[in-house]
DNA sequence: AAGGGCCTGTGAATAAATTGACATATACTT
DNA sequence: AAGTATATGTCAATTTATTCACAGGCCCTT
């Protein structure tokens, strides 16, 4: 299914931000758009958009442009938006709070299940209906719920045993947000997110401009 | 100062990788680096390395390789992180809470001095020592504090009305979470947190897993 | 239903990024 | 103190990514 040939990451890279545009355009109404009108919402050129497509299929028509619903949906399905995972957290504090909390995922086909901690004085609570549980259970619930995604907002001291787990437990991807680097087997899919290093870029042209 | 052509942006957001490896072999002791034995650790190849080093100037010595100490320190310079920076965050939902909360930003050079919201709830709560005010007085907070850095994490919807504020009280840089792009001046530097398209990602390679 | 204008898909050209290769300088051993 | 091993900095080669250009198909108007 689609098409055969390996798609380099950086054009995979840039699908969710099309998606995010063709989502707007259809809250917006809108439901036809050509390369070069969706080159101007998201400042890359009509040409590599065109180009980034066609790695999955011809969706536009000549003379037409493309139909923003259908365009949308297939690189939603391409994106594995059309699929429901479920996913635990461990690190239950306030980044681990914040990304239970935040409902953008669900809409994504994102379920968190649940959420570990070793601290006691957390173990129980609930955020919305998402209960906090003991470690001790983790690799069970793993197993019982058909967890697909671990995700990791721990300390970077801890990032490596709970990859560890994870990798034992089953889950098929790991969404990391420790500023560190963890080791998994390589059928194990990773996602970090570096909140250290994108400030880190801000940093760096924050300076560059007072220096000029 | 520095080299004087202008250095890739590819290469840029790589900096922090090594800079953050470097980090943790000076916490290792170790006080000298190859780009062989850096290639490893960070999986970049050694002659990357040695290239993307050699934009901001030749830290090496053939036959020895890098002085660990002394190339973390340039490769903190030159990322700004010998500066201070003054920040303060709108949106005092989770999100900006966990990052109000998280220490790694200070060992950086960021202070956040205050967070704003609408919400008369949250108004007044402390986090850590950090207090939430109204978005009233955010402006003259921002021009009374040298505030240099915005940090937004609104829902979407308010994240472009607190950019043009940001703007227009003459923040330098802004760390926007909001999953939106923001219109701002040219002069205005700008780094997007993109949880989302992040989660995207994960949820392609899962589904083409998957599929195999 | 015919024709002009529009816009895609794609192959070729250009630009950018990565890798390879090596001359040269320093470290370290004997 | 001489010789060997090592590792940088850099230029060249290769690979990857982006942009250009246009043939051909489809829409839309008349």
């Amino acid at each position: 299914m689609g098409k055969d040939n390996k798609v380099s990451l950086t054009v995979i890279r840039r699908l969710p931000k099309y998606h995010r545009y063709l989502s707007d355009l259809m809250d917006r109404g809108i439901s036809r758009i050509s390369s070069q009108e969706l080159s101007v919402l998201t400042g890359f050129t009509a040409s590599q958009i065109r180009q980034d497509l066609n790695n999955f299929g011809g969706f536009g028509q000549q003379g037409y442009g493309y139909n923003v619903e259908d365009l949308q949906r297939e690189l939603g399905k391409i994106l594995g938006l059309d699929q429901k995972y479920n996913a635990v957290i461990v690190g239950a504090g306030n980044l681990g709070q914040a990304i239970a909390n935040y409902r953008g995922f669900e809409d994504a086909g994102f379920r968190v299940l649940s959420m570990f901690d070793r601290n006691p004085r957390v173990i129980g609570l609930k955020i919305r209906d998402i209960e906090i549980r003991d470690m001790e259970h983790i690799e069970d619930f793993i197993k019982e719920n058909d967890v697909e995604i671990g995700i990791i907002t721990t300390p970077k001291e801890s990032a490596q045993q709970v990859a560890d787990i994870y990798v034992k437990a089953g889950v098929k991807g790991i969404w990391n947000f420790a500023p560190t680097d963890i080791n998994v087997p390589d059928d194990m899919i990773i996602e970090n997110v570096r909140l250290n290093e994108s400030l880190f870029i801000l940093s760096y042209f924050l300076k560059a401009a007072t220096e000029k």
